[in-house]
RNA sequence: GGGCCCGUGGCGCAGCUUGGAUAGCGCGUCGGCCUUCUAAGCCGGAGAUCCUGGGUUCAAAUCCCAGCGGGCCCGCCA
């Protein structure tokens, strides 16, 4: 047969024989019977096996016969003469039947793989490459990035990252939204203050600009409709506008306390106008109509906002192909295209001097509801496309910029949060109204839900809520403390840059390693595990590994995998088999927390291996050789998983 | 009211797409291990109606139906 030097996929490798000798047996037992997919699946612990079929099970009642029977007979006529990486095959439980790997030859062709591909180990190329655009993050450039909207970047980040290992081109896009009436807001404040130099990072002090002028402007609007509703005494208004209003009065008390200069200069400020709420709406149909000043004004605080956006992702190791601005779209008349063609279309229609699309109709007509995964009798909310004084809505923008990025690329994947499904539905339907079902085909909506502070939810609009920023600062603080105080010796440059790496990472793993549809409750304990199932701990089996290739300083000559005899050691080879399987679904799947579930097991093993063996000293040299690859093994693929995630595998800590 | 998502030891999670062997892991808890390659570690113990009730199946945490509990959405916000 003569085996490969090396394999991309070793546990593929496996797998194909085990089929191909259990086909040949199935065969001979039953000639008449057709074979349809085998699947072989990993038993439960390894000394039952490295792979498992459950076929006998199925066949016990069209056979009448026992699966255990079953089993035997099929084991009994396994061709012995063609096993190469099989060392033997066996019916066991019920009536599964189990292979075995030969140690020997799997280790090699394992190990050898591994340190042939090195960091390109595991990565199988897909056999249909595109390109794809990953839309992620875009913060509104309104206040900082927080700890919340943070793992809408690292879920966004490490998806780019697994799609290009599996050789796709990707293109990682920011949308900026800088068209609405919250930049209108945050622009009237900045204005209002006179345009201030920032005091500290410029996207934390827009941030406090925003939210203090948006709860002047909402008490301000607040307080008028209070007097309107009294003055025609609708009580049951009255009262729901005074629960209202004492909320935000709580809000404004608490931000006084905060930061009082500010809040007291933009008081005054905001105090001149006699309806604040009037002037950013019409800020905002002046930026939208591309007035200079406007433009100008708007322009600006976006920009330093963005600043700031840039140095936190940056830090936290999250690039952008391209930024793309919302306000182009509607400058260009790309937005204006979209909604004459939308028009033109029956699903379209005017109320009260609104433009609605009638997403439901859409749905109807196409028979969509079905393919869509929606009940037949549900009914889809209408959407709004245009205000009534002629301004956009995000959605009606979003549409001109879904047609934009497939200009670009063959799929698109926006990573937005899971409340806004309904709106990222109507966007889907959009596209079909317009002829492009296609493209909408296309069009994946990566949703993940929201990170919540115990008790209550983050609110930009509030001003309560934790920045990306200051997590990470006290996670890189911590991490100094514990590189200190472990490795004293280390020159204080290193310490700084392990600490960076591993603060970051602890975050970055603490955002990725829950299902992202699971809520999180954001704890600082929770961030902040430096302990088992945390970046740092399979940081630390990383750094583990180096040092003991370090210290052994003699490269392997003469491994025997054949020494290989604890199970600890065969699970780790198993382990390091199924890296390319474990890759190929999460990318395939979308599971980013499968890479992180992967490598924390993995990590797992090799401290218990690490415990329990000597590597170094191990008797005789053959076996001491064979550890030593399995260890660079293990380092090689803890480093490639954690890249894939966005964090560093550094060589001491 | 309707839609979507979640429900697994005291707490936090994995497993569910593709049904299969004793339901994995972390925190906490109890007890051990630093004169041996970094103790951010390892080993062992206690601890579970896999939300409930039906159904499908040789086999259900996993699939289907109904219900309960929690979150989110149903805006001329994003």
């Amino acid at each position: 047969m003569g085996n490969p030097m090396f394999s991309v996929n070793p546990l593929n490798d496996f797998r194909s024989e085990c089929k191909k000798i259990l086909k040949e047996s199935l065969k001979k037992v039953f000639p008449e019977l057709k074979i349809k997919q085998l699947t072989l699946k990993k038993p439960p612990n390894i000394e039952l096996g490295h792979l498992a079929s459950s076929i006998c099970f199925e066949l016990a009642k069209e056979k009448n016969e026992k699966p255990l029977k079953l089993a035997e007979k099929l084991v009994e006529s396994t061709d012995k003469t063609k096993l190469n990486l099989i060392e033997k095959v066996v019916s066991a439980g019920g009536g599964y039947i189990n292979f075995f790997a030969d140690i020997k030859k799997f280790s090699a062709l394992t190990i050898e793989a591994i340190r042939k591909l090195n960091s390109e180990y595991g990565f199988v190329k897909t056999d249909k490459p595109q390109k794809i655009i990953v839309e992620h993050t875009s913060v509104n450039p309104i206040h900082p990035i927080h700890i919340g909207q943070a793992r809408n970047s690292m879920l966004g980040d490490a998806l780019a990252r697994i799609l290009k290992a599996r050789g796709h081109k990707i293109y990682r896009h920011y949308y900026i939204d800088d068209v609405g009436r919250q930049t209108a807001v945050i622009a009237y404040g900045y204005q209002k203050l006179g345009k201030p130099k920032p005091e500290g990072k410029p996207d934390h002090f827009i941030g406090k600009i925003y939210t203090i002028t948006s709860c002047l402007i909402e008490i301000n609007r607040l307080k008028k409709e209070l007097k309107r509703a009294k003055t025609v005494s609708a009580i049951e208004e009255i009262n729901k506008i005074n629960r209202e209003l004492d909320g935000w009065m709580a809000v404004a008390a608490e931000l006084k306390t905060k930061f009082p200069k500010l809040f007291e200069k933009l008081l005054e400020k905001i105090s001149e106008d006699e309806d604040p709420e009037n002037m950013v709406n019409e800020l905002n149909r002046r930026y939208e109509k591309g007035e200079e000043e406007a433009k100008k004004l708007v322009r600006e605080v976006s920009q330093l906002c963005l600043k700031g956006f840039k140095e936190t992702l940056n830090r936290a190791g999250v690039f952008y192909d391209s930024w793309d601005w919302e306000s182009e779209l509607v400058w260009s008349g790309k937005v204006k295209e979209v909604l004459n063609k939308l028009k033109k279309t029956p699903y379209v229609f005017s109320l009260g001097g609104v433009l609605e699309f009638d997403a439901d109709k859409v749905a109807e007509t196409y028979n969509l509801k079905r393919k869509l995964g929606l009940r037949e009798d549900y009914e889809l909310p209408s959407l709004t496309l245009v205000r009534a004084d002629g301004t956009t809505l995000y959605t009606t923008r979003d549409i001109a910029y879904t047609l934009l990025k497939f200009q670009k690329c063959e799929k698109v994947i926006n990573v937005v949060g899971m409340e806004q499904a309904l709106a990222q539905l109507q966007l889907k339907i959009a596209l079909y109204a317009l002829g492009h079902g296609d493209l909408a085909e296309k069009l994946t909506h990566f949703a993940y839900n929201l990170v919540t502070l115990p008790g209550y939810k983050m609110s930009s609009r509030r001003g309560r809520y934790i920045t990306f920023d200051e997590v990470m600062d006290e996670a890189v603080k911590r991490a100094y403390e514990e590189v200190s105080k472990r490795s004293p010796q280390l020159p204080e440059e290193e310490k700084k840059k392990i600490a960076n790496l591993v603060g970051i990472g602890a975050v970055r793993y603490a955002l990725v390693e829950v299902d992202p549809s699971k809520p999180v409750v954001f704890t600082w304990d929770r961030v902040l595990n430096f302990e088992k199932n945390s970046a740092p701990y399979i940081q630390y089996s990383h750094a583990r590994a180096c040092s003991i290739l370090r210290k052994a300083s003699r490269k392997p000559e003469k491994p025997a995998y054949e020494l290989f005899k604890e199970k600890i050691e065969h699970e780790i080879i198993m382990d390091l088999a199924s890296f390319p399987d474990t890759f190929i679904e999460a990318t395939e799947y979308l599971k980013p927390n499968m890479i992180a579930d992967f490598a924390n097991t993995l990590a797992d093993k090799f401290n218990a291996f690490y415990n329990a063996l000597p590597v170094i000293k191990a008797e005789p040299k053959e076996l001491s050789d064979a550890r030593l690859t399995l260890v660079d093994a293990v380092r090689i693929v803890l480093r490639n998983s954690l890249n894939l995630i966005g964090i560093i595998a550094p060589e001491r800590m």
